[in-house]
DNA sequence: ATGTCTCAGGGACTGAGA
């Protein structure tokens, strides 16, 4: 079974780069993220043509996630607010489906902008809330992913240039020690448990010739339970979308498992 | 490099967000 996660930035705009991703990958199950569109214009028949049902949770312009899957999604769930109290989130970050007896979950974390900004502060308290139901998820479940763009750089390995990035947005401390206790629930971050030594990134700014220079941060995963993860046989990042015309920003994280 | 890309509003370009 071939899991992966994508920011696509823009379903819409990138929806003959996610025909060719799909072709090419076959995958089972791919959360997506950034979709920026409500569900009335999501492309879902387009997606049926190809092999795959679409859960969706969608708002107009931004945010917006979902779980592509070849086999139909069941117990879907959208948003937060079932599992937390007190987090009544208006944007569409966190869906969940359970396919093939996987509780599979694609999330959209907060860019935060800048530290110390009201953004910076809901980033915080957003990630809070999603250790909260990811606890919960755990609980009901021993075989989750948690795919997403988690707009988190988690150590220095993960950042092109570490010392350029010092405190900036993505590679903070505060926000480091959110991502480390979701890892304490007990989830394991699939690509760097399998190359605890390799340097790769999954994102680079548009500007600069960012991505041409490799400078790159990594910040989408795929996070599973350890019952999952004993299952899994590899673990990659695929550049061939980011290479390609009209690319995302992101590159697709993809891992296989022997389900 | 203040560097690029996407969206909405409005009907060309600007601002927001990343």
């Amino acid at each position: 079974m071939k899991i992966a996660t994508w920011n696509v930035n823009s379903i819409r705009a990138r929806e003959a780069q996610l025909t060719s991703f799909l072709e090419k990958h076959n995958p089972d199950v791919v959360c997506l993220q950034e979709i920026k569109c409500e569900e009335s214009s999501f492309p879902r028949q387009i997606l049926l043509d190809l092999g795959y049902h679409s859960a969706v949770s969608g708002q107009k312009t931004y945010n917006g996630v979902a779980i592509l899957s070849r086999e139909k999604p069941e117990e879907v769930t959208i948003g937060m607010n079932k599992d937390v109290e007190n987090f009544d989130d208006p944007q569409a970050r966190v869906i969940a489906a359970t396919i093939s007896g996987i509780r599979v979950v694609s999330a959209y974390v907060p860019n935060g902008q800048e530290p110390g900004c009201e953004k910076f502060n809901y980033k915080l308290s957003w990630l809070k809330a999603f250790r909260e139901y990811l606890k919960q998820c755990l609980r009901k479940n021993d075989l989750v992913v948690a795919g997403g763009d988690y707009n988190i750089a988690p150590e220095d390995i993960d950042v092109h240039d570490p010392k350029k990035w010092q405190n900036k947005i993505l590679c903070t401390a505060e926000e480091r020690l959110q991502f480390a206790s979701l890892l304490e629930l007990g989830l394991v971050d699939t690509y760097r448990e399998l190359y605890p030594d390799n340097q790769q990134f999954s994102w680079w700014d548009y500007r600069a010739g960012n991505f041409q220079k490799n400078a790159g941060l990594r910040i989408d995963f795929l996070l599973a339970t350890p019952e999952l993860f004993s299952l899994c046989d590899d673990c990659s990042i695929s550049m061939t979308e980011r290479s390609g015309e009209k690319p995302s920003d992101h590159a697709p994280v993809i891992a296989e498992f022997a389900v």
